[in-house]
Formats: structure tokens, sequence, C-alpha cells
DNA sequence: ATGAAAGCGCTAACAT
DNA sequence: ATGTTAGCGCTTTCAT
């Protein structure tokens, strides 16, 4: 099976006996072109099945009719997002490009600023950043934030309530009787993560109950840390009776080292996570979590991406916005009264 | 705010006294640059956060290290495929380009020439389909085809047991003690579909059930046209104690037609879909199904891509493999006993 | 109505 | 070691 290339404007022209200008022009609808020829043309791309390189066409040209999803990595939250941006795309004539770099080995910013560089100007006429940790993006392009680190200033941003988020969380272990409870926190640069233990803590201190330093313990968003911490604090001759995990990621951790550990769950221990992102809902047990509207939060961010990117050129540019979705406390099987 | 357009590779070069060359070789470590005219370049390049143009760069080069995936539309199954993609790619030095475009008005087949045709020579490298609907396709590019449509001769393939799928769910069914078992059939021109059915149908025959064809009403895939004909099929006097829904987006849609109409879930009727994709695991009650591993589908069509990309240029091209994996009931909350 | 030619940002072969 | 130049596929003036 030889790869056999894709036709090229010049062997459209050729075969039409015209010059690469005229299909061009056919192609794009321009005026000039005699019907007769440019129905020549037209049989001839219908024939080869050509279709313009979106590449070529978009190094050309301003405007490429493309959205672009920049993210660091597609996990399940970025997936979401994904999904809610094509809820919104869908129908517009808009395409959608989704694009994922590995980062450097530990370069685990700047991705946002090498991702824009390299589509921004050509390929994309706008995107939305999913989590980008870095403020001062010089941008190409009209950009959309989501869930992004603290001090975009000038980026609109979506991102859900992650503050009444922990205080839920905190909340729901306090109902079941749980006083031992442990955190795992987020990445500490994240905005998210500062104030889903902002919250959690602030809950606690209402209840009246003193955080003790020893019961946070870092889960940086990532299973792996937290697989190592998780293990760590249920070896503990103290251990805690339940556990806040920033996310869910590092909750489905926790529970594959509880689990390992042979401990009854959720007789022995609760577990809540956040986020909910499908693969809580799909293990057994469910996983308790605290739901950001993830998908609705990529629908969010399309929207004003698009409101940008067809509003009026000449139109007095609209402040920034910052949309704040609510999150609510979903409740499955891994939480249980002490 | 002004968008500060993107560096590109003259403005460093003119920022640092040398020609475009020169910078070009600086960055892709050519030889034939002196380390303090290197080092200053490299500088400047630090300084201006310049990154080279994915779009420019892969007009020019043949390699572009970067992996596409085509997709019709970014929903669930696709998107769940794409992780699994990511899964594989992550690490390897690769890029990830997901690429969605609304196809056409009316125009529901031909996106994969289309779409290939855009990206494909340049851009990416090679391409995991997902669900194409043609089959000649003449490639520029490697590709892997995940739950194609019949016949790719020469198309390396994954998919799932959708024969053996449709045989759980019927004996599934069956075992609940359900005799009068309807089904929302697939789209008519998809394989995933018909075989499906046909398992459905086996397994029925086996029971010694005679099909009752106005027991067997179309789905295709769509939970539009499924809410259509589940209404029908459930405001009939005779309704079925059961539904078999082709696929999971179908199934929900079913649910949702029930729910309307009263009827008590699953105490007066069954529903399974098939697919299990995560949104069926998060609705309340969670919907019984039959699981094809879309994630490791999209695993296993990555790794076949990529051994095809990193083989050796002259080797002898490996025949076109067709890896099917095994399906797998899940139970949950929407099929109890008749 | 048509085509020649320039140029988008970049790389690579070929001078110097 | 460095620069000059051609060209990737396409669109868009500008001649003709």
């Amino acid at each position: 099976m030889t790869p056999s290339r894709r036709p090229t404007i010049r062997e459209v022209a050729l075969e039409a006996g015209v010059s690469v200008a005229t299909v061009s022009k056919v192609l794009n609808n321009r005026y000039g072109v005699a019907e007769a020829t440019a129905e020549r043309v037209r049989a001839v791309v219908d024939d080869l099945g050509y279709e313009s390189s979106l590449v070529a066409r978009s190094l050309r040209t301003q405007q490429t009719n493309v959205i672009g999803v920049l993210v660091a990595d597609l996990e399940p939250f970025s997936a979401e997002v994904l999904k809610g941006v094509a809820d919104v795309v869908r129908g517009t004539g808009y395409e959608l490009v989704a694009y994922a770099a590995a980062s450097r080995v530990g370069e685990h910013i700047g991705w946002e600023r090498r991702h824009l560089s390299r589509l921004g100007g050509t390929l994309i006429d706008g995107a939305v950043m999913v989590t980008p940790t870095v403020t001062d993006i010089s941008t190409s392009v009209p950009i959309v934030a989501v869930d992004p680190h603290a001090g975009h200033p000038g980026l609109p941003v979506v991102d859900a309530d992650n503050l009444n988020g922990g205080h839920l969380a905190a909340e729901h272990l306090l109902d079941l009787g749980h006083r031992r409870i442990a955190m795992l926190t987020g990445r500490a640069d994240l905005m998210s993560a500062q104030l889903r233990e902002q919250g959690f803590r602030a809950a606690l201190g209402e209840a009246g109950i003193p955080a003790a330093d020893q019961l946070f313990v870092p889960g940086d968003y990532d299973p792996d840390v937290a697989e190592k911490n998780a293990y760590e604090l249920l070896t503990r001759p103290d251990r805690p009776t339940a556990i806040f995990a920033a996310n869910d990621a590092t909750a489905l951790a926790t529970l594959e080292v509880a689990r390992r550990l042979g401990i009854d769950l959720p007789g022995a221990l609760s577990v809540i996570g956040f986020d909910n992102i499908p693969d809580g809902a799909m293990c057994t047990p469910g996983l308790t979590t605290v739901e950001q509207p993830i998908r609705e939060m990529g629908r969010r961010a399309a929207k004003l991406l698009l409101d940008r990117l067809t509003a009026e050129p000449g139109t007095e540019e609209a402040p920034a916005e910052h949309i704040r979705l609510d999150t609510r406390l979903v409740v499955r099987g891994t939480t249980a009264h002490v």
C-alpha cells in the first residue's frame, strides 16, 4: 500500500488546464472566473478528492475558522472541558483543534506560552486554555482560561467556586461525625487548590476543630504523589477516619492505597474527592465528591471565546469577564458515618 | 490589551544580528554554528519567548512529530478514545492534535477524507481515525481506524467484539425473565451496529424467542431519533418489558422518555445500553450496559500507529492488523427481574 | 477572465 | 561559520 500523497492545488490546476490562482479563486468563490472554467475546476476537484491544506492555508491567511483548545495533557478533566467546548462549537462553522504536548522534562509550567506560540497567529483564531499556570501570556489571539492559576489580569476566566466546594466537602464529613479528617492538598501554585483548602479549613474552624498541620499532606493533584502520602497517612497509628483529596485523581489513588492496606471502605475510612470526573462514577463503590461542572465550564469558555471572535472588530472591547460556576456535593459510596 | 503578535524567526535573527538560517540551525541543533553565536541566539530566543510555528515548520519538513486523532465530533465516545491515545503518546515525544470539524450540512460521510486531506502530508505524521465510514481512503500518512465501517482493506483496525456484546445484552435480559424485548438499532451503515443486532438476534433465537420485526426500531445511534422511536415503542398497548439500545447515548434518551411517561424504572421497564460511556455511570440509577473498553481501544490504536511510525523505513510492511477487544456486561440500576 | 509573482514562517541545500 | 536562496501549498495583489 503506497501512501498516495494528497493532491495539491497545483495538480488540480494542471489537470484542469488553468493556473493555480484560478483554482484558488474557484475554491474561495472569488469573482472573476468564467462559469465554464469554474465548472471544470470543480469537476477536477471532485474527481481528485482535493481539499485545501489547513496548514498552507492558515499560513497565508488571517482567518482560519479554527478554535484551539490548549492543554498540558489530555486527562479526564481536560477531556471533559473539551467536550464542553465541542458542544458549543458544533454547528457554528468553526473547526476544533485540541493540542497537547508533553512538557519538556521537569518543566511543568510554561507550556501555555509554547503551545500558543506554536499555534497562535497561525492555525487558530482563538484558544481556550485549560489550567494554565502562567499569568503574563502575550496573546496573539483571543484567549479564555479555564480554571487558571491566580492573577490573569485581562484574561477572561471560567472557573468553579472552589472555596465553597472545599467548604462542602468538610461539612459533609463533619455531618457524618468525622473529627480526625486529613486533607491531600493540591498543587500549591494553583488557585483552585488554595481555595479548596481554604474553604475546607474554614469549615473545620467553624465546627470548632483546630486544624492539625500533620493532617495536611501534599497531594499535588498527582496520583503518584498522593499514593505515597496517602500510604504514609494511613499507616500512622492514629490514622484519620476521613480524607478529603483535593481532586478526584488523588482521591482514587487514595482508595487504591486503602484497598491495598485492607482498610474497610467506607466502614473504616471515608474518602471524598473533588471534580466529579467520570472515572469516579465508574468505579465501585462510586466516589463521593464535590462536583464542578467541568463540561459546562468548557461550554461557557467556548461561548466567551466565540463572542470575542465574532464581535465587530471596531466594537469596544468588553472587560475581561470572570464566570464562576457553582460546585455541588455528590454523595456516592466512599463516605459513611464514622 | 493589544494582542502582541508572536515573534517570528526573522525577529529573532534581527535581534541577534544573524541570518534567519543561523537561527534555524541553532534551534534544530545543526552543525556549523559557533558556540558564541549559538549562545547569543538562544539568549534572544529566551528573551522574546520565541517558539517556532508548528504550521510553518510542518509545511517545510516531512516529520512533524505530531499525531492526529481525527473525529467527526467530540462526543463521549471519541473523547474516551482520545484519552486512550493520549495515554500512549504521553512520554513518547510526540505531540497530539485532535481535529474535529462539523460535517457540511447533510453530509454524514466523507469527513474522513476531508480531514485527512486538510491535515495529512502536513501537520501530522499519522492519524487515528474514530468511526470512519469510508473504506477507500487514499492515505498520505499511516492510519489506524477505531471502530470503523465494514471493509477497510489494508487499514489496521481496532474494535470491540460487538457480536458477542449484543449476545451478552440479550442473555442478561433473558436471565431476568424478559421475553418481550425491543431493540433500538444503531446506524445501519456501521459494522458495529449490524453486529450488535446480529448477536442480539442470535441470543433470542437460541432462547427460542422469535424475533418480532415490530420490536426492532431504528435508533441510529442518535438520541433524537431514539427519543422519537422510544416514545412510540413505549406508548404501544403491548409495550415491551425491556429495551436494548444499540449504544448508551440512545439508551439514555430512552430512560428520559420512560421518565417522562412516568414508567417505573427498572420496575416496569428494563433498559440496557452499549458502550459504557461515563454519562451512563453518572446518572441515577446507573445505566446497565455492555462495556467496550473504549479508552483501551484508543491505547491499542495509538500503539499500532506508533509502531508503524517508528518502524525502520526499509522494513517489510507488516500486514494490516485487526485487534478485537472483549466486551463485558456491566450491571447497574436500569435492569431488573421482570 | 486569467495568470504571473510575491509572500506567509520556516528548513535545507548550496554558496561564500 | 555564516549567509543566500529556493520552495513547502496556498491566497492575493497586480498585470495582461
